[in-house]
DNA sequence: AATCCGGGGTG
DNA sequence: CACCCAGGATT
């Protein structure tokens, strides 16, 4: 075994935190971690993963529900497409797989939502499978060890760490080598700061002998934030206008207040003549203003009251604040309400 | 290969 | 403010 391999795991029995989805060998609860720990700090996955499981205890639960109530459950999370593939990819397994979770990478991995990082992960953590788990914690440890300034937003970095992972991984408790080099960079070789004197690699670490560790992971790409205009509309303060967003865009399958997007602010003159021609109602004020800041866009938005329901257009559902529980809402409207409406109940 | 997709925490 | 988090799908 490298010395690699043997630090790291030495190391990890040692430090490793105790996390529910580390007690089971089940693959439907270990995919179900997987998908909320995509992108997703483990503090801030952890309640979620918990709800689920007590919601859905078995895979067949998830497959049966309706994928509203998914929505709702992974309210405030992000990434919303990772709750619909889930369902989806539940189904698949009840219909493709005979209710059987597959026990392959490549069966695995053909589940909606599974990309190569957590067709590993579940093959390694769930059947003791040789895959290497390549995430972000991976590329940090792994660029900085033997300081390889490829870009690991391109693909061929994802290509080469992956060669760099799977060939230090070996045979033996595959689960162990993942679980211990994902620790390791989520609690000493993070970012920022990285605690180098806690480390089973300092002496071997080449960015570490170098001083240069702040300089990997080296990423070729900067994402360009753009911004965009939200004009949201509430009639009264007791019932709610929402509609089911459509299409490919952000938020796909969860609710919103009636929305006009411009690509300007809109003074209230302007939404007094938009809210007549369109809807036939009158603006009356601006009830607020938040910026709704994500990783690639800046959404300014604008709530507007305006004087009565809207009845010209049928996609819009009247929900009293009492029953807006049931809706998925993106967390930005879940707070205007949450600091505007006394009579929203927030879970 | 490039772009899109959330929300929250950190320094 | 920039950066990153147990990434993947789409084009």
């Amino acid at each position: 075994m490298h010395d690699f391999s043997l630090s790291i795991r030495l190391w990890y029995r040692q430090n490793k935190r105790n996390l529910p989805w580390r007690e089971t060998k089940n693959p439907y609860l270990i995919w179900l971690s997987e998908i909320i720990l995509q992108q997703t700090r483990v503090i801030q996955g952890k309640s979620y993963y918990l709800k689920f499981v007590n919601r859905y205890p078995e895979i067949e639960d998830l497959a049966n529900a309706k994928e509203q109530e998914v929505l709702n459950l992974w309210q405030g999370l992000g990434y919303y497409s990772r709750a619909r593939n889930l369902h989806f990819a539940s189904k698949q397994v009840m219909e493709e797989f005979s209710g059987k979770f597959p026990s392959t990478y490549k069966d695995i991995k053909q589940l909606k939502g599974v990309g190569d990082y957590t067709a590993s992960a579940i093959a390694s953590f769930a059947f003791d499978l040789p895959h290497a788990v390549v995430d972000g914690n991976v590329y940090r440890v792994l660029s900085r060890y033997y300081t390889d300034e490829t870009p690991i937003d391109s693909s061929q970095g994802q290509k080469l760490f992956k060669a760099y992972a799977q060939d230090l991984i070996g045979n033996e408790d595959p689960a162990e080598f993942n679980q211990a080099i994902m620790e390791l960079g989520a609690l000493v070789c993070t970012p920022k700061n990285p605690d180098c004197e806690s480390c089973p690699l300092q002496e071997q670490c080449s960015a570490y002998l170098k001083s240069s560790q702040l300089d990997f992971p080296v990423k070729s790409k900067k994402t360009k934030v753009t911004n965009k205009y939200f004009n949201f509309f509430i009639s009264s303060s007791n019932q709610l206008q929402i509609e089911k967003r459509k299409g490919k865009g952000i938020w796909q399958n969860m609710f919103q207040l009636p929305l006009i997007e411009s690509d300007k602010p809109l003074t209230l003159n302007d939404v007094k003549s938009i809210t007549k021609k369109k809807w036939n109602t009158k603006t009356q004020n601006k009830i607020t203003e938040y910026q709704h800041i994500l990783s690639h866009q800046k959404i300014h938005a604008s709530f507007w009251k305006v004087d009565s329901l809207i009845t010209n257009e049928s996609e819009y559902i009247t929900v009293n604040l009492d029953e807006i529980r049931d809706y998925p809402l993106p967390r930005l409207i879940d707070r205007y309400l949450e600091e505007n409406h006394e009579a929203y109940g927030n879970s």
